[in-house]
DNA sequence: TGTACATCAGTGAACGCGCGTTCACTGATGTAC
DNA sequence: TGTACATCAGTGAACGCGCGTTCACTGATGTAC
């Protein structure tokens, strides 16, 4: 690996053992992610990330922080300023493609057992709802909107999770999530353009 | 903790392990679970399951197993016979209640980094898809099968994941499942009844 | 500008832990004759 | 029916491991005067 842009050594610890994290997330795949593990790539000793978090929990909740608002950015942009039905599947593939691209990281920020008071936590998917919420809106004027917001998000997640646990291949990836946001986007009146 | 009905001791120790390992999942809700744990809980030694588990990965497998034959149970209790949206919701109901029923199995079963060839995941998890086409086949005779039955099965399968994830609180459940459901069904169509 | 000192980031050694897995073994079961 | 023996399920001790966390410490940074 080259090395990382952040300062080591002496320097902005906190964000080097984030991104020290992410890296080891993203190379093998593993979520039981260490704190020992973080700090060696850091190029630290065992003992110092706990001058900047009180625990393995709170260096694995910064990681995650950090994983909601790459997924945010993808997602915009995916689709700068959508308000169409097509903006919507554009986003969906997006979404699992972030899933695909760094599962370990995905399943940090969605699929541990996390508690739900965890104010960061609870910030970033309140996030996500209304973010998919205002783009319902615009696309479905009609609609109820806090149902068809939450039923997309959860249609685009557990795709996500089913590519997670190897449910479908990667490769015709872009097809069947679209298709499948349409077919309920769609589903008794006539296909779209 | 009653002794279990699986005879201990000497006798059907396989199952006597997968069953305390999933008492083990259900009580503590840790995905970590350990083999050591599941003899203990057993009342063999650290040794004993050698003799009827590779390794742990073939135990939790096992586990798995007897997590999609109690889910299939749960799916079909909730609607024998199903042929419409209302029973899909139903269905859709009780899919999210076995995952928030029993959240370490739930992913055991589906969240783990879970390798695709494992031809008994992959049995299952066909087996679930299939059910669920055949309902959709029975319920809107002239959608798009497959797509739309990908589309429910990943809706119901992320909103377990959401709510797992704390998403959202366990009260009105049946109620934000059902409505979620029927956001999709009938998109642009009238309210059903 | 220079010195004294408090602060604080990082060190390295150590703790106790539970884990997966292996090993040589024991003792019960059941089959061959 | 009774004995000899192979099979095999379960034992208990041990291995080596990486982990989270704590501790007394060192050495650099920066501030007060």
């Amino acid at each position: 690996m080259a090395p990382s842009n952040t300062p080591y050594h002496h320097g902005d610890l906190p964000s080097a053992l984030v991104h020290a994290a992410m890296e080891l997330l993203e190379e093998d795949g593993a979520v039981d992610l260490s704190l020992r593990a973080a700090a060696r790539r850091a190029g630290v000793s065992t003992a110092a990330p706990y001058r900047h978090f009180a625990d393995r929990d709170a260096l694995l909740s910064a990681v995650a922080a950090v994983g909601y608002r790459d997924l945010a950015e993808q997602l915009v942009a995916a689709s700068p300023a959508p308000s169409t039905a097509e903006d919507l599947a554009a986003i969906a593939v997006a979404y699992v493609r972030f899933a695909l691209a760094r599962p370990a990281l995905f399943r940090v920020m969605f699929s541990d057992p996390c508690d739900p008071t965890s104010p960061e936590r609870v910030a970033a998917t309140t996030a996500i709802h209304e973010y998919v919420r205002a783009i319902v809106r615009q696309a479905f004027p009609d609609a109820d909107e806090e149902s068809l917001a939450t039923a997309m998000w959860a249609l685009v997640h557990g795709l996500a999770f089913l590519y997670l646990h190897g449910k479908f291949g990667a490769e015709a990836l872009e097809d069947r999530v679209r298709t499948t946001v349409f077919a309920v986007l769609e589903l008794p009146g006539p296909t779209p353009a």
